[in-house]
RNA sequence: GGCCUGGUGGCUCAGCUGGUUAGAGCGCCGCCCUGUCACGGCGGAGGUCGUGGGUUCGAAUCCCAUCCGGGUCGCCA
């Protein structure tokens, strides 16, 4: 059935077309949005990328073959249509942004039919995303994904061009790399060539952009994929992409100043919105202290406040026992809560519990202002309004305390502090605040490890004034690491790397490495930094977040053409699937008979 | 792996304190309609209530298991 184009050229888009192209002959090519059959009378919404299309179609203007095959149009089929540019006749729809014109038609072909699609092909849709990704193909048709998919087009070409710019070189680097164990875990791949041997997929181009920079190249850039056998998150999707960047002969400051710009640019070309240079820096301790969080969310306040001065002497047993073993006591003041039903306050304990809280006390400052507190009967007056005080507590207002380990405090408060937020709908979309976060640790301890790990990874180049302490407390010493946040996501992160042979061996050292093992790991990158490394350092943002916060979706997904599932498979080609036995043979893989009856 | 949440015609949902032939809107199919654009009118088809087991005279509804999604904690140097 399906006609050839065969002499047809498309001469537009369907939104390409306006008033101006009045009486003009145009050859328009897209899918059947709807058809409005009036019976001599035929109105057909077509669509391609840009958008919608009247159609009409009368006999008189297409002939009686055409008008026939205009009757039998459905939803999805695509066509294309020859005929000439009118203003419309009848009434202007406000709502398309070709609602003044039409294309009255002259000829119709039929490129190819539709079954009718197992769900509507529309913007906002409800459809369930199980299905929608299951149909991805079809999904890909709504307007609202193609503006994303479309917009992120953009920011990669954007990224590309500003960067150029300023003097980088795109330089791609292997996808199939060696396994290290650090970090996330690794997606293997095997070898056929030497079996029982494996490739990994890059978590990063870390070593290699540093051994770029070895090489001399100064400035690199790459849109890299990266490979994580994580779990998934909304934000978090196994494979991904990052705008990857390393400098040579630069400190903190260079690479902040580039990067400050490229993301002014693409805020300013693609969202119209002037970023205020230069964005605002905190410490990692300061951001702990004020938010509880290593990325903050700066669009609202209710920052945490350390009372623990204030409490030391207090008979609360919780704040006592916190304080003994060297943890904090901290709020957050939840202005004009106090009129908070019991039963709220006792949903935020638990959702407090569920990051590792035993508990969550809380004070509400009455109208009349007296207090209603749990833990009132523990403290005097006295030490009550000290602590109200404190917390610059005012009628109505409601003071949530955690005690215990600071790292608790911190996550329990700077993630409380995010839920109140979103019920007072205080994170809006549009507003967009930056904010870079440096002087992370260099290290933090693995209780399950049993010792120091790098925070960000094991070139990060520490603070010359910490580094003597790196024997005694390891866990003090900060590093020139920084990170790019945007209304509490981390969008991207890098550090200054080590460049000198002694201060690297000594990380290994610290990090529990063996000479050995830190040769067998990493010697490519050991060797070349005995023939001469300039000093460098790199950023690197996960670009599927960039896109994501700049349209405003909730999920990384709806800027992913085909992104994967919670399990990390993919509803639409239903990978990963089991292989042939003889490709595992092939690769000298053993499949056990019990995997085999599985 | 834990916790929370969802699965009922093609889609979105209602029904869920157990009780006749499981409903609605949209979509779909047929006929009619020359200015529609959420087109309209008339008629129609379409559901093993995710799957398996159990309780019961009787299960979409209660119980157990399991599968498939979503959120989150762990995890993500």
């Amino acid at each position: 059935m399906a006609e050839s184009m065969m002499g047809l050229k498309r001469s537009h888009r369907c939104t390409e077309l306006g008033t101006a192209n009045a009486g003009e002959n145009v050859t328009v090519m897209g899918w059947v949005q709807k058809s409005r059959n009036k019976g001599g009378i035929i109105f057909v919404d077509l669509r391609d990328r840009s958008g919608i299309l009247q159609i009409i179609f009368e006999e008189s203007d297409c002939g009686s073959e055409s008008f026939a095959k205009a009757e039998k149009l459905r939803s999805e089929f695509v066509i294309a249509v020859t005929g000439r540019v009118e203003a419309r006749s009848g009434g202007v729809n406000e709502n398309l942004a070709t609602g003044a014109i039409e294309v009255r038609a002259e000829s119709l072909r039929i490129l190819s039919e539709s079954e009718t699609p197992p769900f509507p092909i529309e913007e906002n849709s409800k459809t369930k995303e199980e299905l929608r990704l299951k149909y991805r193909f079809l999904d890909l048709r709504r307007p609202d994904i193609q503006r994303n998919m479309m917009f992120r087009s953009r920011i990669a070409v954007l990224t590309r061009q500003f960067l150029a710019e300023e003097g980088f070189l795109e330089i791609e680097t292997p996808t199939l790399i060696k396994s290290t164990p650090e970090g996330a875990r690794d997606y293997l791949v095997p070898s056929r060539v030497h079996p029982g041997s494996f490739y990994a997929l890059p978590q990063s181009p870390q070593l290699f952009k540093q051994l770029l920079m070895c090489s001399g190249y100064d400035r690199y850039f790459q849109l890299a994929r990266c490979y994580r056998d994580e779990d998934l998150r909304a934000d978090r999707q196994p494979e991904f992409t990052q705008i990857d960047m390393e400098l040579s002969f630069v400190d903190v400051d260079d690479v902040i100043d580039v990067n400050e710009r490229l993301i002014h640019k693409l805020f300013k070309e693609l969202l119209d919105i002037e970023i205020p240079l230069p964005i605002p820096r905190m410490t990692w301790q300061e951001a702990m202290d004020r938010f509880g969080s290593d990325k903050p969310d700066l669009r609202f306040g209710m920052e945490l406040k350390n009372v623990s001065e204030t409490v030391k002497d207090c008979e609360f047993a919780v704040f006592k026992n916190a304080l003994a073993q060297g943890g904090s006591v901290r709020g957050i003041n939840a202005r004009g809560q106090g009129a908070m039903p019991r039963k709220k306050i006792d949903a935020l304990v638990e959702f407090a519990k569920g990051f590792g809280a035993k508990g969550l006390a809380y004070l509400a400052v009455q109208p009349d202002g007296s207090f209603k507190s749990s833990f009132a009967k523990f403290m005097t007056e006295e030490e009550l309004h000290g602590l109200v005080e404190a917390m610059d507590g005012q009628q109505g207002d409601l003071l949530l305390f955690a005690a215990d380990k600071d790292k608790v405090v911190w996550d329990v408060l700077g993630n409380l502090r995010l839920e109140l937020a979103r019920q007072q709908e205080l994170l809006k979309k549009d507003d967009f605040k930056f904010l870079w976060v440096t002087e992370f640790p260099l290290l933090e301890y693995s209780e399950e490890q049993g010792r120091f790990v790098a925070m960000h990874h094991p070139f990060t180049m520490p603070m010359e004034e910490d580094w003597s302490k790196i024997d005694e407390d390891p866990g003090a010493v900060r590093a020139k690491a920084y990170d790019i946040v945007l209304n509490g996501t981390e969008l991207g992160g890098g550090s200054v790397r080590i460049h000198q042979a002694d201060i690297q061996a000594k990380m290994f050292e610290v990090l529990g490495f063996t000479p050995e093992q830190a040769r067998e790991q990493f010697g490519f990158l050991l060797d070349a930094f005995k023939f001469g490394v300039p000093p460098h350092a790199g950023l690197a943002y996960g670009m599927d977040r960039v896109a994501m916060l700049m349209v405003g979706a909730d999920s990384i997904r709806d800027v992913i053409a085909f992104p994967k599932v919670k399990d990390a498979s993919c509803l639409m080609t239903e990978a990963p699937a089991p292989v042939d036995a003889k490709q595992l043979e092939e690769l000298g893989i053993e499949v056990s008979g019990e995997e085999e009856g599985k």
